[in-house]
This record gives C-alpha cells, sequence and structure tokens, in this order.
DNA sequence: CTGAAAGCGCTTACAG
DNA sequence: CTGAAAGCGCTTACAG
C-alpha cells in the first residue's frame, strides 16, 4: 500500500473504535446514524474522534454505499459572469446540503463536455449542465447513467431549470417603443442557443405588437469584442437601438458606440441581460435580470431532491427574469441627427471593422 | 448495498474478468499497467470492457491506491474576475494533466475556508488555497495533512505562487508623477491582505521617490460599491489619482466620479490590478495585469509536480504583474480646477455617502 | 442499543 | 507474464 504522497496516516475509524473502546459499527452510526444510539455513546464517540481529529473518509464511504456526496457542475465558461454566479449560487447550495462540487469548464465546446461528464460520472451522484453545447442525443445517454439537470435548454423528460427572459424582452422593448424608437435589433449569439433564440422571439414578437422594425444580428461567440464589432453594422441598419443577448455584449456595443463618439443613451439605446454587471457599467445599463444565482441553486435542488426518488427529476423548473430600468436607455434622438448613421467625425474607431457581422 | 440513486447497474472488473477469461489482477493490469502484460492480453481485456462499457471505477481505485486523481481549488469569491479567471486557469491545467477539480467558494470567510478544507480533504491528492483567509497556523495545520500549494500568500516552507504586482505599481507610480500628479492615493482592501500590502508599499514607496504625497485609503470588502464609497473621501483629500487593489474597486471609483460630474482622466486619474476587466471598462482602465490565468495553472503544476517528490512542495514560484497604459490616466488638472475638491453643482450623487472610509 | 462480519471495486506485493 | 489473496476504510443487514 503506497500512502497518498506528502501525506501524514490520517487517523482511521478503528483508531477510533479501539480508543473509545467500541466497534467500528458503533463508530460509524455516531456519525451517520446517532439516533440508533445513546446519546452517551454518541458524546464519547464524538469527542474521541474530536480529540483525534478523525473525519469519516468520503471515499471508502462512497465505495460502501455507492453514495459519493458529490455532484459536477459542467459549464460553458466560467469567465462569463453569469456563469461565475450561477456557480456561485450553486456550489454554495450544494455545499449548504452536505455536497461537495466538482467544476468543469468546457470552454464553450461540446467534446470537452462530453469528456467532462465521462470522467466525472463515477464520483458523482448527478449533474447540473448549463447551457450545454452537446447535441441532444448525448446529453440523454449521459442523463441515462447519471442524474442531470439542464440549465437553459428544453429536453423533454429531463429535470430542467429555465430562466424565462422573454417577458423582460418583452417589457424592454415596450419601454423602447415607448421612448420612440422606431428601429431596433436584436444582437443575438450561438452560444446560448436555447437562450438566445428565446430572446430574439420576444425582441420581434413584441417589436411586432408595437410596430417597429427589427434587425437581428449575430455576434459570434458573446464576448465584449463581439458587441463592439457589431456597432458598425447596427449604426447602417439605421437603428436607434439594441437589445443585447447579454451585459457582456452590451457593454462591448456601448464601448463600440463611444468609439465613434456617440453617447449613451443621448444617441443611442442599448438593453443587456443578466444584470451581474449591468450596475457596473458606464452608463449602468437597463438590464433583464436573470437570477443566475438562483437558476443555480434551484438545479442543485431538484437535482438533490430527485436523489429521493426511484426516476430521475424530470420536470422543468421556470424562473421570470424582470426589467430593470436603470441609464443606458432613453428617448430616441431626434430623426435629423441620425439620418445616415455614419459616425460623426471625429470618430474613434481604429478599425474598419471587417467582422461586423461574422 | 443501497445502488447510487437513479443509476443503471454499471459492469465491474469482476464481470470483465469472466468474460475475459482473465483474472480481476490482470483487468487492472490492463488498464493501470499495460506493459505488464502480452499486448494480446491487453487487447483481448480491453476489448471485452469496451464490449461491456466498463470503465475503471475512480473511487475504488482511489480507496486502493490513496490516490484520488483530485484536487481541490478554494478562493475567497468566484464572482470575482480575478478569481474566476485564475480558477479557468487552474481547472483546465489540471484537467490537462488527468486531474479532476472541486470548486470551494469560500465567501471570503476563514471559517468556509476551513469547512472547505476539512471536508474535501480525503477526496483529493492536495489543494490550491488562493488568496487564503485563514490564519497561519491552520494553513499549516492542513499543509501538514496533504500538499497544499497557495497563491498570493508569503508562507515560509509552503508551495506558493505570488503574483508580484510591486513592479507595476511603481510603474504606475512613475507614470502618474510624468503627468504632473503631485498627490495620489492607494485605495486598499482586507481581502487580499498580502496582495493589498504589497501593492500599498509599492505606492507609497514610488511615490517617495517621486516627490508625491501618498493617502493611504482602506475600501473594505473589495467590490464596486466600496470604490463608489471612497470618491467622496479621495476628494476630500486633495489627490488627483487614484491606485486601486483591483479593477472592481477602480471601476468602482470611476462610477464615483461620473456621479459627481467629474471625467476620468480630464478631472482625475485612476489606476486598476488584475486587467481582466480593465479593457471593458469606461474608459477602459490603465492596469497592472496579475496574470491571473497563468498564477492559476502554475499553482497547478507546483501542486502536480510535487507528488512526484517524497515532500511537499515548498518553493514559491513570482510571476510579475506589468502594467497595461490604456484611457483611465492622464495629465493632472489645472490646480485651480481642483482647488476645494467639491463636486460640482450638478452633483449626481444620491447619497451624501457617510461611509467613505468604512 | 451494540457488535461481528461481509462486502463495496479496485490494486499490488507475493508466488509461480 | 499471470493469478490468488489481502487490504484500502467505510456501511449495513443480521444477530443478540
Amino acid at each position: 500500500m503506497t500512502r497518498p504522497p506528502n501525506t501524514k496516516p490520517t487517523p482511521t475509524i478503528r483508531l477510533v473504535a479501539q480508543e473509545a473502546g467500541v466497534s467500528q459499527a458503533t463508530v460509524s452510526r455516531a456519525f451517520s446514524q446517532p439516533e440508533l444510539l445513546t446519546p452517551a455513546t454518541v458524546e464519547k464517540v464524538l469527542g474521541t474522534a474530536l480529540r483525534l481529529g478523525y473525519v469519516p473518509n468520503q471515499v471508502a464511504r462512497a465505495l460502501s454505499t455507492g453514495r459519493t456526496g458529490n455532484i459536477a457542475l459542467i459549464l460553458p465558461d466560467v469567465a462569463n459572469p453569469f456563469f461565475s454566479a450561477l456557480m456561485r449560487g450553486a456550489q454554495a447550495q450544494a455545499y449548504k446540503r452536505g455536497y461537495a462540487t466538482f467544476l468543469g469548464d468546457s470552454d464553450e465546446t461540446a467534446h470537452l463536455e462530453d469528456m467532462l461528464l465521462g470522467k466525472l460520472a463515477a464520483q458523482v451522484d448527478g449533474f447540473v449542465l448549463a447551457s450545454p453545447r452537446l447535441d441532444e442525443p448525448l446529453i440523454r445517454k449521459h442523463a441515462a447513467r447519471k442524474p442531470v439537470v439542464v440549465i437553459n435548454r428544453e429536453l423533454e423528460g429531463i429535470g430542467r431549470v429555465l430562466v424565462d427572459t422573454a417577458p423582460g424582452f418583452t417589457a424592454a422593448v415596450g419601454l423602447l417603443a415607448g421612448l420612440g424608437h422606431r428601429a431596433i435589433a436584436y444582437v443575438g449569439a450561438p452560444r446560448s442557443s436555447w437562450s438566445s433564440q428565446q430572446r430574439a422571439r420576444a425582441v420581434a414578437q413584441a417589436g411586432t405588437a408595437h410596430g417597429l422594425s427589427v434587425a437581428q444580428v449575430d455576434a459570434g461567440r458573446p464576448s465584449h469584442e463581439a458587441g463592439r464589432d457589431c456597432v458598425a453594422g447596427l449604426l447602417a441598419a439605421g437603428v436607434t437601438a439594441a437589445l443585447a443577448v447579454d451585459d457582456v455584449v452590451a457593454q462591448g456595443i456601448m464601448a463600440g458606440l463611444a468609439e465613434r463618439g456617440l453617447s449613451v443613451p443621448g444617441d443611442f439605446s442599448v438593453v443587456g441581460c443578466d444584470d451581474i454587471i449591468a450596475a457596473t457599467t458606464y452608463p449602468p445599463l437597463t438590464s433583464v435580470n436573470a437570477r443566475c444565482a438562483r437558476a443555480g441553486a434551484n438545479a442543485v435542488d431538484l437535482l438533490l431532491n430527485g436523489f429521493a426518488n426511484p426516476a430521475p427529476p424530470t420536470g422543468s423548473h421556470v424562473i421570470t427574469g424582470e426589467l430593470v430600468i436603470r441609464s443606458s436607455t432613453g428617448p430616441a434622438p431626434a430623426p435629423d441627427s441620425r439620418a445616415s448613421g455614419t459616425p460623426p467625425a471625429e470618430t474613434g474607431a481604429a478599425t474598419p471593422d471587417p467582422s461586423s457581422r461574422k
């Protein structure tokens, strides 16, 4: 038996049993089912355990019971504020309920997602899979082996938490219409296909209802740069307001506008989504709150609650995101001031941005 | 034996051995030490394993070998861009080297940090502990049980990765001095005591070297609000530039200035640190690059390389952060324009900010 | 209420 | 090169 590297031997249940003058079974029960023991016994055992620095070995327990006490959270990009907030909520909730959390960052790739799911399977009791990039059959394959709860993906028969931002986007379009905007754009990204599609649809429908013209723009992977690169296209399209798939892209759009000497909301209005960084941008973004942390916590609850049932979790849990109005939305500029969509003379744009519609 | 909830029975080594007509030992070796077997045997075993869908059970392997193939990353706040970038680098590197990563968010508390370290100990081969809040004796206690690499904390005899931002801050002070600033402030936070202390010292020394007056301000927990709340104090102190412990605080300072109708860098210069969000703020922040992702990856390497040695990692690995100049720093305003430090008439500050120096 | 014993699924000296 | 067997540290029917 090699011992774990660089490690002092840890006290085991056996040592505690000896020292306390009881059997291993009793020590075990003192930790896992103390109600089966007399309070005196429990106290004695726990006391000597504490004195020896004994902690039940989760690995051994897992092998014996088949339950690991772990879950894994797989997501496309921890650096994205939506996911880091989600992770925070998920990890905290898991900890609260006695579970430890593995983290897997798939770097926005389906392949890595698949690998992560496979490698971690034996070490967890279930997965929370946020905004999966994996195709449906593969997700179902994994879900057949281990309980899975997905976030922001519609998969009948698999437990899921859906953040419904459609009402928020609908409200945002209403806000813009009320402010006099007549031509708006939705800037989406394939990243969160389900989320982005949902938002695009809400904007399109609400736009129609208000008699607005709505342009659809695809920004590619959602990022600050992608948002900035859209701006030329937005201006060329002659819109006066843009709703972005998330706040990162929205902030990029504002940066692109600023580079061209355009002010927000004076010359152009911008709406974001997620509401994590929205309060910290300049100007603070009007944004649809996506309740990220709550989505993470709810997914964990759904997963953990499912462990008690024979069948895996299967229902869907919908969270509604509401519009938070800040300073990036304002009255439509006077028609003449935006007639051509041409940037003013003092444009600061360094690149002619060939990739505005990549 | 209860089975893991909602799970189909998984094939074990025993079944594979039967089907392949070999012993369990041979199956085991086919996976872990195939060089001990004839190629034919290996092929036969791996073939039937594949056919049966057998995958070695990591938990059983861990119990037997004492090596889990897991590490844990403990940090104060995943929502902070510094840590999410760090985590990204650490997780990717661990994955590359065949390790899975547990995530523990201590919510900036020493107590949770201690709990996390204890709970996870049996399930990991080692820890990466970023900017620990725990006091030294407790860190050493944990480090005595499992290999630990700390990030941004000076602990003799424990493996550590230190991001040395002092040169960057020194350069930033030089930049400001060159731009004509005579009175500057360092806005620190207890959060990352080691980091913040290091930065404070660098600013103080460089300030003295350049003949500047340097005010030290404590912002409390590093956050956007904390930064904003500092502004009144900064203006009252009569400084024309501030260097913040990180970009989040720096962005908050810029927001507080904007609320008072002051422009950056026209009326006031701001420098941040970390350089994750710095390029996305408005205006883009001059910032000291902290190489977050690299720090995370290096810490993982240091930890994993240590597993091969008898003694735990003990050296320190220093990464140097360099100054990145963007648009938040500019010439000192003309003396008269900032004489009183009183905000202009059209101040937008809603609150009189009683807690500017909490 | 408590204990003796089998078993969870692997790995690894020890033989051959 | 391969196998029989002990052991990793727990948990849990089964007795008492």
